[in-house]
DNA sequence: GCATTTTTTTGGGGAAAGCCAAAAATATTT
DNA sequence: AAATATTTTTGGCTTTCCCCAAAAAAATGC
């Protein structure tokens, strides 16, 4: 059995592996500043992982996780993603409040608890984040998205998901309008600083390229009717 | 805020001195019995709540929760409750599944959780085991209740709760076909070890004193039709 | 390619929550 | 009331997770 600080460095590996694309490593430094840790902190736990079998770690070596510490982690945002489902769905909290509530409730041992929240919820497959919530196997759906910072100027999009997941920036989100399937159409890219202008609902407004290189999106499919 | 052991703990001092009525103390062993830690981790822990003024305690002395002390026992007991309550009824597990879950729920600190959750339940007034749920303000149903043991032989009876609480308890009370408001009869009490005759939906059981003594019940009300 | 900078590890410690064994205080028995 | 038994506390030690400062290794710059 894993405990709580375990399993909060599976999910900190798991995202920082995944997140540089492709690379599928970490830093001890790195995973130091996701868990708000010292790296000599990080050093002894990933020793401890590492006795796990969880972890594939030498001393100075880049960290990677083991295909029994990568299940583990995908086992663990299931249930952070199902527990933040289930509070904004079943219990009305907004998205910015319900990030701190799941972690805690992720970490409550009770496979059978999991799987009855998951039918109990209907099987959802987005988080109120838009983030992809993997299935009992462990597989979720890999939907093709960019962030509207790559976006063609002139075209229609439909937001997706956010990568940031903080309270203050899911406020200013919402606070211009937007939301998981808003639909905006790009009108303008400046060139001095990568600003975008977009219309949303009929509004038109100016965002930074910070906040434009946070939210994923899709090109809005023209709905046809013959 | 407190840690998840401090809380248990409160909750456990808190049925102690519920439990045994009148008296309202508890013993360094006792405390130390419930929570299955040696009592010399008691007399330390005592230390540190009564720091935070949330016993009376000095060496050698009884102990008594403050007014503080028991408000904070109250809501973790509401926790717990609501958490089973939410487990059963929504998420269908048995009543000898709930316990060991709630217990690791009851921990989530979140204040606008707890209410939410109350409300998306209908603000239940009992668990399913029948253990009344204190409201927001800490106020609960204080029901007249008696156990088995101490029925009259010839009288029915609405059972409406357990006091153990224990899996294997509840499931043997399942296994003879009770529940949560079945109706008994009484029908015999032998003299030489105080077992127990009673007729549960036609048919006819029988029950030890220590069984019965675990079940509380409540005469039943015959309905009038005019 | 060598010096400097950055990253990572080591070694030594601290707080929380637990344990044990022995001492001290309180209760009980005779 | 003294002797015995029980309860409670003390003091010392363990484990988990965290910290710091210093040493070591690796990466970077010129």
């Amino acid at each position: 059995m894993l405990s709580d600080t375990e399993e909060n460095y599976l999910k900190a590996l798991l995202r920082i592996t995944a997140e540089h694309d492709g690379a599928g490593e970490a830093g001890t430094n790195q995973l130091a500043g996701k868990l708000n840790v010292r790296p000599a902190t990080a050093t002894d736990m990933l020793k401890k992982l590492r006795e796990k079998q969880l972890v594939n770690y030498e001393k100075y070596g880049k960290i990677t996780l083991t295909d029994t510490g990568r299940n583990l982690a995908v086992a663990i945002i299931r249930r952070h993603r199902l527990w933040e489902t289930f509070l904004f769905d079943k219990l009305g909290f907004s998205w910015d409040e319900v990030h701190d509530i799941a972690e805690q409730l992720e970490h409550i041992k009770s496979e059978k608890l999991v799987e009855r929240l998951d039918r109990f919820l209907g099987f959802p497959q987005f988080d109120p984040h838009g983030d992809a919530i993997p299935n009992a196997d462990g597989d979720y759906i890999h939907e093709a998205r960019l962030t509207l910072a790559e976006t063609a100027v002139g075209n229609r999009y439909t937001i997706i998901a956010v990568k940031d997941n903080s309270p203050s920036f899911l406020q200013y989100v919402s606070q211009i309008g937007m939301g998981i399937h808003s639909e905006v159409a790009m009108l303008h890219r400046y060139d001095f600083d990568h600003s975008i202008a977009l219309e949303i609902e009929g509004t038109k407004i100016n965002i930074s390229d910070k906040v434009a290189q946070n939210i994923y999106c899709k090109p809005t499919e023209l709905t046809t009717y013959d």
